[in-house]
DNA sequence: ACCTGAACACCGTTCAAGT
DNA sequence: ACCTGAACACCGTTCAAGT
């Protein structure tokens, strides 16, 4: 006899991702999930395969809103960066989340396409893919140190960012073609 | 009446260090510390906090191992943006682990003394701050990506850091300091 | 068809008792 | 002074039994 749906996965992966936020990955707890979701744990396991299979699904939708915000500020360069590290300020755990390996590889570099587009614009399309991945590798790195407290030395970090910015996309700009020597068109 | 000790600290993190390499954090267990090492969970105890602690420890022999090599190859920023990243690949989940907020901040940030040092000979000492975080941001962003298997548009990742080596060094030479407009020395 | 109580294996941690 | 067995709280996961 049928029994009505007391959850969903949309409010699991929800729930966790609250916990997450709020006490790291160690709060994900199955039982603290069911308990915010109105349910016992057990019950979890017909949505979700297992606790990873949890936190897979929440670093996915966390690489999915990150791919639409960057979608969103994709008109600018230095719109999309300031975007990403944005997004990393105010979901730190999910950010670090990203690059767990848990989360499947595809969907985290879905992640970068938006860059690579508007990158695409700036240097061409011979170097865009090296450009990309220059301006994704320094925005997730000076976030992944901001947030472990790594830049100890003083300075203002907005301003260290958009030095960041305002050096790699204009060396970006000036690099440009470096195959094509001197021979006119 | 004292009793021979049967382990010490240091044999604790190095089989800590192993299970972590081996297995991710997740088989760093109490258990399979104090088995690894001959004694019994409890023992553990006498030497470390608890198990939060252990892994700190163990990131921070990480953190001190990673400087050592930057320093011994911080004749050459290119030599040492490269010993950055071949740690990385030795020593995954003890790379990943240096990120974790565990790990104390200063000694993750000493990390970065030896690349400042180089970086301000390339650059002089106004520019040194922000060109040492611009380059460390992109190799550890560089490596997190690589680790979590976020390259996935093809393209060999030796020459992908080697031209983000070659394009940042050289982009850093030619910026050098920009508020010195134009009269001489 | 979904939900739950009960149970199991495993983990971190404490502590009294051993030597 | 170090080590251990026993115990406790907590966690992930399974499954038979409920509705």
């Amino acid at each position: 006899m049928p029994t009505p749906e007391r959850t969903s996965t949309e409010q699991i992966i929800g729930a966790a991702v609250r916990l997450l936020e709020d006490g790291g990955p160690a709060a994900v707890t199955m039982q603290a999930v069911a308990n915010a979701v109105g349910v016992k744990a057990p019950s979890l396991y017909k949505r979700v395969r297992d606790r990873d299979a949890l936190l897979r699904l929440v670093g996915e939708q966390a690489a999915d809103d990150l791919t639409r915000r960057l979608e969103a500020a994709s008109g600018r360069l230095d719109d999309a960066l300031l975007a990403f590290r944005r997004f990393g300020r105010e979901r730190p755990e999910a950010f670090r989340l990203l690059f767990t390996s848990l989360v499947d590889a595809d969907r985290l570099a879905a992640t970068s396409a938006p860059v690579l587009r508007v990158t695409e614009a700036v240097v061409g399309p011979a170097h865009a893919l090296d450009a990309a991945r220059l301006l994704t590798a320094w925005a997730t790195g000076f976030v992944t140190m901001e947030l472990a407290g790594a830049f100890r030395l003083g300075g203002d970090l907005d301003e260290a960012y958009r030095y960041g910015i305002t050096h790699l996309v204009g060396s970006l700009r000036t690099a440009q073609e470096p195959e094509r020597p001197a021979h006119g068109s």
